[in-house]
This record gives C-alpha cells, sequence and structure tokens, in this order.
DNA sequence: TAGATTGTTAATCGATTAACAATC
DNA sequence: TAGATTGTTAATCGATTAACAATC
C-alpha cells in the first residue's frame, strides 16, 4: 500500500492532521486550503502538501481538500478503518483509567476484552467490557482475532505477557510498562508509552535558561 | 546555563541516555565509551557525542565516560536535581495510576499533594500524598512553592484548572487530557502526553505493507 | 609507549521550505 | 476568465555520520 518510504516525522504528524480534520468536520467545515490547515496546527503548507503527497493526490487546485474526504484518505492509510480488535493485559489502575477514559473505537479499534491476575475485577465488567483470569487469554483468542494489545500489567509480568501476545500472533502491542520489550518476530509493532522520558523533557525545559 | 541553541531532538535522546545510563549504574558498570553506549540504544557513537557536546566535555580520550559522573552532569542538564515540587490535579484512575505506579522522586519530583472535586478520595491519603478538595488550591500553594502540576481531571474543567495553576507561578504542565491548552505566559511549558496519537502511529504501523 | 577514545570539524544525508507551472 | 491553490521540483536548512588530530 505504500508508494515510497514514509519518514517517522511524517508518521508522527499524520494523526496530528487526521484530529484536526475531525474537529473541523464536526464544526462543520467542508473545505480547507494546506495553508489554512497548517496555520492551525503550526506548520507549513508546505510541509503538509508534501507529507500527503507521500500517498496520493488528496486535493484541488483553486480549492484546497474536502475536509471529510481527506479526513477518510487520512484513515485509511493510519489503518482507522481497519476494524483492529484490542484487548487489555492488566486491568489496574492504569488499565482501568483507559477504559473509562479512552474512545478506543474512535480510534478504530474495537475493545473486546480485559484481561487480570487474581483480583475481585474478574468475572465483572467495566465500562460494558468483561474482565477475564488472565488464564482464559489463549481460550478467549482462540475463539476472537486479537490485533492488539494494551500492556498494562505489573512490570514484573510484562515480558512473559508479551511472549503470549506475540505467540497468539497479536500484530501491534500498545506498551504502557516501562519494560523494554524484545519481540523477536519483525512483524510485530511495539508502541511505548514512556512517561518518564516525557516528565524529564519537561524537566529540562522548565531547566532552561 | 545553556551553551547553545539545543535541538527537540538532542532533549528527547538526553531522557533515554539518563535510563541507561541509571541501568548500569545500577548493574555496577563504572566505565562506558560512546560506542558501547551507542550500542546498547541503537544510535551512534558519534551522536551522542555531538550530543553530548552541547553541553560540555564529560569523557576523557582513551577512557570513555565514567558512568556515574557522566550520569550525574545529565541530570544536572535536566534538572533532576533541582528539587521541584509536583501536585497532581485530579485523583482519579489516571492521576491514581501515577500515584501509585510512576516513581516521582527518581524524576526528581516531589509529590507534595493531589487535588480532587466532590469524591470521597477526599481526605484520604493514596500512597502516603494527601489529597486535598480542589478549592484548597490557592491555600495550599500560598504555604507550599508548586512548580509542576500533573493535570489529570476530567475535559470539562482542564482549561480553567490550568488557568489557576498558571495564575499561582506554575513552571510546568504534565498534561495527560487530551484538551489543548493555549498558555499566555511563555515560561510556562507544557508537555503533553497523546493517547490517541500514540494508538493511531501504532495503528498505522500494524497496517504497512 | 601503544592503544583507545574523546571532542570537533568536515562531509553527507534527509527533512523542511520556497518557488512555480499546472489547472480547477 | 481571474484568482486560488494544488503537486512537485529545486533550494535551503539542519541533523546525522564520518574522519581525525589531540591526548589520556
Amino acid at each position: 500500500m505504500k508508494k515510497q518510504h514514509v519518514s517517522h516525522a511524517v508518521i508522527r504528524r499524520l494523526p496530528r492532521y487526521y484530529r484536526r480534520l475531525t474537529n473541523m468536520r464536526d464544526a462543520g467545515i467542508e473545505r480547507v486550503s494546506s495553508t489554512k490547515l497548517a496555520e492551525s496546527l503550526g506548520l507549513t503548507a508546505s510541509q503538509i502538501r508534501q507529507d500527503l503527497s507521500c500517498f496520493g493526490e488528496f486535493g484541488q487546485q483553486g480549492y484546497g481538500y474536502n475536509v471529510e474526504a481527506l479526513r477518510a484518505e487520512i484513515a485509511t492509510i493510519l489503518g482507522v478503518d481497519r476494524g483492529y480488535n484490542a484487548i487489555i493485559m492488566g486491568a489496574g489502575r492504569l488499565g482501568q483509567a483507559l477504559m473509562y477514559n479512552f474512545n478506543f473505537a474512535a480510534h478504530g479499534f474495537n475493545l473486546l476484552a480485559a484481561f487480570e491476575g487474581d483480583t475481585e475485577m474478574v468475572g465483572t465488567e467495566i465500562t460494558g467490557i468483561p474482565v477475564y483470569h488472565h488464564s482464559k487469554l489463549e481460550e478467549f483468542a482462540a475463539e476472537h482475532p486479537i490485533h492488539m494489545a494494551v500492556l498494562t500489567v505489573p512490570q514484573p509480568v510484562a515480558v512473559e505477557t508479551a511472549d503470549r501476545l506475540v505467540a497468539l500472533g497479536v500484530k501491534g502491542i500498545w506498551n504502557f510498562t516501562h519494560v523494554k520489550l524484545v519481540i523477536n518476530d519483525p512483524t510485530v509493532q511495539v508502541e511505548k508509552i514512556h512517561f518518564g522520558d516525557s516528565l524529564l523533557a519537561l524537566s529540562y525545559m522548565m531547566s532552561e535558561e
């Protein structure tokens, strides 16, 4: 599907474009030029046109872009319309916080279930999502294809949990633990949220001059 | 304190250097060359030496770097040793998850208190940190200097909470809400954790080819 | 001393910006 | 048609990598 190599920098900007276009659409805006979009994102129009040209031609001279159409194109590029299934490994505080506050559906993921250790959460539902004992993972996976897993387990079991997920054929791991995962399978993508690095960058900015 | 302009890319790598050096120190490693450090981080030795040269000369020809000394230098650069005080605004699930799972002290911040709306958490302690009603914020700030605030309040009150924090002279906001904060004061730094953008980048990587 | 490794300068590479012909 | 704005090519800028004299 990719026409050429797409740089990391471009990939990190696509979600921002998508988010802004969604806002615009929801605000009833029909068309937007690269100049307008750039202004609202603090970028240059050139950069946006250059970025989009990695994937095709979505605009029209003299008009600009149709907001809804461009949004849909970027959704496809990002894979938002692929109907990926997701599970949460570890329904502790962080896992629960995501279940309550994060809109998986709005990002294209169907959250099917959560898996937990020996706590009273097992057997209940959180925001309508069933919580199973983690020993039921393989059984569950046999009946539902799992594309992505959110890793919010305690540090000590992070690696073994990731290994189980990879064995089940999961294609993406959203890693909230502070454990570095070494995955042999190159088709498995890992995206890490590293709170510590983020806070240290803030600390640096606060300390400047 | 800054010798020259330091690029965003460098700033984002510094926390990784710090983290790796901390690991090495804890493993009892005394010295490391730029080549070894680069290998363990998947970077080039040139890049590490170039990055460090933004801040000074910390190595020794023929020897490399003393792990503990370099770690201490980077700690200073990052501001980890400044003794910043922090509070958490919003002790909901996400705020609590941070209190239980994130080691503020290890990143140089003293977590003093959390502030919450009308819930049963108010008046209790979580992991030894007192939880006050959010109306007590100004009173608390009058007695304790607050350098940084973690913003984990519900979306609707994110902006007004940020405004109150800025008015109190907070120098950094760690923003976990999905609300874009527009801060007039240029001395206030905002670092955003954007779950959605992260997940969409993962989705893209899962969808490639 | 000989080997190792730094800090820095120069070369390369890649990403961003500018310019503009094409055209809606 | 005239004005606007695209997609793309060329120019610029900045970041990464390579090379090496200095020196521990």
